[in-house]
RNA sequence: GGCGACGUACCCAAGUGGUAAGGGAGAGGUCUGCAAAACCUUUAUUCAGCGGUUCGAAUCCGCUCGUCGCCUCCA
């Protein structure tokens, strides 16, 4: 009764409130700490202190890393489009076993490797368009940092080193868990922890690592070594971002026991609450299963930017929601590419009418449906931003004013009201799309793009000059011919489309 | 075994208390020399199943079935 009571308050409380409250505080986000969406409050008005956990340069990186990177791309762009001035941390390890590992077995050193991939790691960004992060910070660079904070962790007793090691122990801190949901005697029970004879306690976890001879080592109290990996993020996040920061990122599968770790290192050692939201996105599938280098079931960015366009794989990425998994698959691709080939094709259309600039005024029926849609896009886009970063909600948005835009066009509107409509159509969308890192080309960049990638072997002016052969056909009414010339570039791939004064061609989606 | 997530049309996918966005595919139509594109109509009285709470549930609660994830390196 009492709980009824206080719910119906609450109601109450929000429909007094109306929109007014909406605006400051309405940004909600899926906080992996507490399971549930909370609302955004910066520590410091604002601004925000974002880290997300970047990749270990051993290889190249799969779709699975290119979501975690766009999503949080997304993120970031849409917490400035909002206003708040962001800090962006990402970060490389660049020494670990998997990279001594490589170069072991290629034979070179292990710094090569990780320059190699870090390299290949930016070139698969650059071309999915996500942009590079504020601060880059990598681990090898930090390695005083994280010796203080291990140093550190001994003296307060929460670590302690045996032989050249250091490790975290676990059970000296009391919140170990309260990030994946676990306690430790049920983690202790579970058949898979670590055989290691030297640490006081199976959970214990290594800060500090001694190195063999021929590994990468730095000197330290506890004798030449290198890091922990759990250690390096703890290290560069304060750094970067203070003691404790708004939100930290990274894919789902982090959560135990890197992040459940970083928790325990940080907060142990400044004794303070090290990260305000906790934020993971999904996996991707193949036929249901996680992707993941063991199953071997991975496709890397350059596999896949081989057949498809680099914006469809963002917008494939960014039509499901980042918390859900998504499954992967070419036919998935390829229906992203049909839905901005359907963006495009209309972004197409505006040009055009643009241009024609149809002289005189005219009253069409279609106008109070555009505009009710153009009035309300910028508040529905950002509602549905607000609510964890509802990507695919915003496309779907995205497509309603694409439809609206055509049914317009299709009236054949004419004067200055009606230009200044169809701009403002135009420019919302490219807001919307600059916040989502989607719709930057023009049509004509984009037919070009999807023309090369599908290898069709035809450039440009090959293409108009069946155009003009055809439209010769068509002049003196040979529709054999002109039909043949058709025909025979649809049978490579590329559609004509007549229009009034001239033929027009895309590729075929 | 422990913890957690998910199950929405032929496919993909939004929707967390007020009566099912969007994309693709299919069917019919308008436009066109014919097409293509675009637009229109159409395709879930229903949200895995069964109960419960509520004036009202895809949305909250319980159970059942199914799928997946984490518990080991992993985006």
């Amino acid at each position: 009764m009492e709980s009824k009571i206080a719910e119906l308050q609450d109601k109450l409380e929000r429909i007094e409130r109306g929109g007014e409250a909406r605006k400051a505080d309405s940004l909600r986000i899926y906080n992996t700490l507490t399971g549930k969406k909370e609302p955004f409050v910066p520590i410091t008005p604002g601004r925000v202190g974002m880290y997300v956990c970047g990749i270990t340069v051993y290889d190249n990186c799969h779709i699975g890393h290119a979501r975690s990177a766009i999503v949080f791309d997304v993120m970031r762009r849409y917490l400035a489009h909002r206003g708040y001035k962001v800090t962006y941390v990402r970060n490389f390890t660049d020494v670990d076993d998997k990279i001594i590992n490589r170069a072991n077995k290629e034979g070179v050193a292990w710094d090569e490797i990780a320059r190699r991939y870090t390299e290949a790691f930016y070139d698969d960004m650059n071309r999915l368009g996500v942009r590079a992060a504020d601060v880059e910070p990598k681990a090898t660079d930090y390695i005083d940092e994280m010796i203080e904070i291990v140093a550190g962790l001994i003296e307060k007793g929460h670590a302690y080193a045996v032989g050249g090691d250091v490790y975290f122990a676990t059970r000296t801190f009391e919140g170990y868990g309260k990030l994946s949901k676990r306690d430790l005697d049920e983690l202790m029970s579970g058949a898979r922890v670590e055989v290691n004879e030297i640490k006081r306690d199976p959970l214990d976890f290594a800060l500090w690592k001694s190195s063999k001879p021929g590994e990468p080592a730095w000197e330290s109290p506890w004798g030449p070594g290198r890091p922990g990996w759990h250690i390096e993020c703890s290290a560069m996040s304060r750094k970067h971002l203070g003691d404790s920061f708004d939100i930290h990122g990274g894919g789902a599968d982090l959560i135990f026991p890197h992040h459940e770790n970083e928790i325990a290192q940080s907060e142990a050692f400044t004794g303070k609450p090290f990260v305000r939201y906790w934020v993971h996105n999904g996996f991707i599938t193949v036929d249901k299963e996680k992707m993941s280098k063991s199953l071997g079931n991975f496709f890397t960015i350059k596999e896949i930017l081989d057949k498809f366009d680099p914006e469809a794989v963002r917008f494939f990425i960014l039509s499901t929601h980042y918390r859900s998994p998504i499954e992967f698959s070419d036919e998935q691709l390829r229906e992203a590419e049909v839905s901005l080939d359907r963006y495009y094709t209309t972004s197409g259309r505006i040009v055009e009418f643009l241009e024609a600039a149809p002289a005189g005024e005219k009253k069409s029926p279609g106008e109070q449906a555009i505009d009710d849609l153009l009035s309300e896009f910028n508040e529905r886009f950002s509602a549905a931003m607000d609510d964890d970063f509802n990507t695919a909600q915003a496309t779907g948005l995205i497509f309603e004013l694409v439809r609206e835009a055509n049914r317009y066009l299709d009236a054949k509107p004419v004067g200055s009201a009606a230009m200044e409509r169809v701009k403002r159509a135009r420019d919302l969308v490219n807001s919307a799309g600059r916040v989502m890192g989607l719709f930057k080309r023009t049509p004509h960049e984009w037919n070009l793009a999807i023309l090369a990638s599908r290898r069709i072997g035809l450039d440009e002016a090959a293409i108009c000059a069946k155009i003009e052969e055809r439209r010769a056909a068509r002049e003196r009414k040979d529709w054999g011919a002109a039909d043949a010339v058709r025909n025979e570039l649809a049978a490579a791939g590329v559609l004509l489309e007549d229009k009034k004064d001239r033929t027009g061609w895309k590729v075929k989606v």
